[in-house]
DNA sequence: ATATTTTCTTGCCATTTGACAAGCAATCTA
DNA sequence: TAGATTGCTTGTCAAATGGCAAGAAAATAT
């Protein structure tokens, strides 16, 4: 059995499905993982092949437009699970990069590990269930929020739920993940900063 | 054992993990549901428990901004699977309602026995995996198509690929999906028609 | 430390889309 | 069929955002 991490088992143990015990035993399947500052978990048209916990440090996603400009997908911090759900489930090449923006160090699993596990484990099963229905519905939130809201409450809402992304990424990064350009959203900082925001 | 729908039957047979007699299997678990036009699968605030493949007509899913209007998040036309997956796997109240557009016919199994089809068969747990995971990544283009492209770009695009959308919906439930006013989906129509689209 | 590159800000102007209101068309209902 | 409701179009004007380019600031490399 690996060495393992205390904050990976955690984790697991969270769920409510999952008892200590077994927290234990589907922590030690993962392997620890590292990624210096501006590598990649993930390149264009490569096949996910690693589940993965990050551990400390922060990630963001990105694709590319038809003209060819880097279009932020998502951003992931501590504690979160890290991977492209298509290329990953499927084993198809993804349209997705994934970086390290920080140092990062993680806890990954290959396709094969993670199917062993649901295999063997219902509650771990419910756990992946549970990943991927907890992407569905922020993707749906993340929608609504482009539907229904100004770039400015956009960028706000951003500030409130997740500050940590306004430290770790550049301003270029943040404007293509809200939607509008690193223009406007450098005029949105300026008119909120006016008023005190 | 119920009677069951072949076409229900054929649906299941179309994943490459699940042989002829196992989607058989499967189909005789569902039961059929009729709603007619207007009718409602699902309303906010009640738990889905409908797991529901659409076998004929066509429905809608909306939500409400916070200045009480519709939004619609969603369009199910046939052989389409029909539920909300937040209310319905975490069996919390929904956010969403669910509304046929015109007759349709359906068939449905509860939460529980879908739990109980995914715990003894390994291949409908896959099937399972694969409906969540496709939800993704279609919502995920329509994310990206939001942020890279012109409302006139988001509304050929659909033109395209889901022309019955056009016949069956009006314009103002397409002009939210396509997160717009029902005013400026009527512009950019009358723009494509003069020129000739 | 200096040079170079990248990131961020700002100005000017164009385009897209929204808000509101009015009118017309189509559909439903009694 | 008349009346009412709902759906669609159009006009005017305003707000939000983009495109492009220049310069300032910050980060990075040599």
């Amino acid at each position: 059995m690996n060495q393992s991490s205390p904050i990976l088992v955690q984790f697991f143990q969270q769920h409510p499905a999952i008892i200590a015990v077994k927290a234990v035993e589907i922590a030690s399947v993962f392997t620890k993982r590292e990624f210096p500052k501006n590598t990649f978990l993930l390149t264009n048209e490569k096949i996910n092949n690693d589940y993965m916990f990050l551990e400390s440090g922060f990630m963001r996603a990105f694709t590319y437009d038809v003209d060819g400009n880097e279009v932020t997908t998502g951003f992931y911090s501590k504690q979160q699970l890290v991977f492209e759900p298509a290329s990953f489930f499927n084993q198809t090449p993804s349209k997705e990069n994934i970086q390290a923006i920080t140092d990062c160090v993680g806890w990954s699993i290959t396709f094969e590990q993670l199917n062993h596990l649901f295999h063997s484990m219902p509650e771990f099963r419910e756990f992946g269930r549970s990943i991927l229905v907890k992407g569905l519905t922020s993707l749906k939130q993340r929608m609504l929020s482009m539907i229904n809201e100004t770039a400015e409450e956009r960028y706000s809402r951003m500030m409130q739920s997740n500050p940590e992304i306004l430290q770790q990424a550049s301003l270029k990064h943040i404007a293509s993940y809200l939607g509008i350009t690193d223009t406007s959203l450098s005029r949105i900082r300026k008119e909120m900063s006016k008023r005190g925001v």
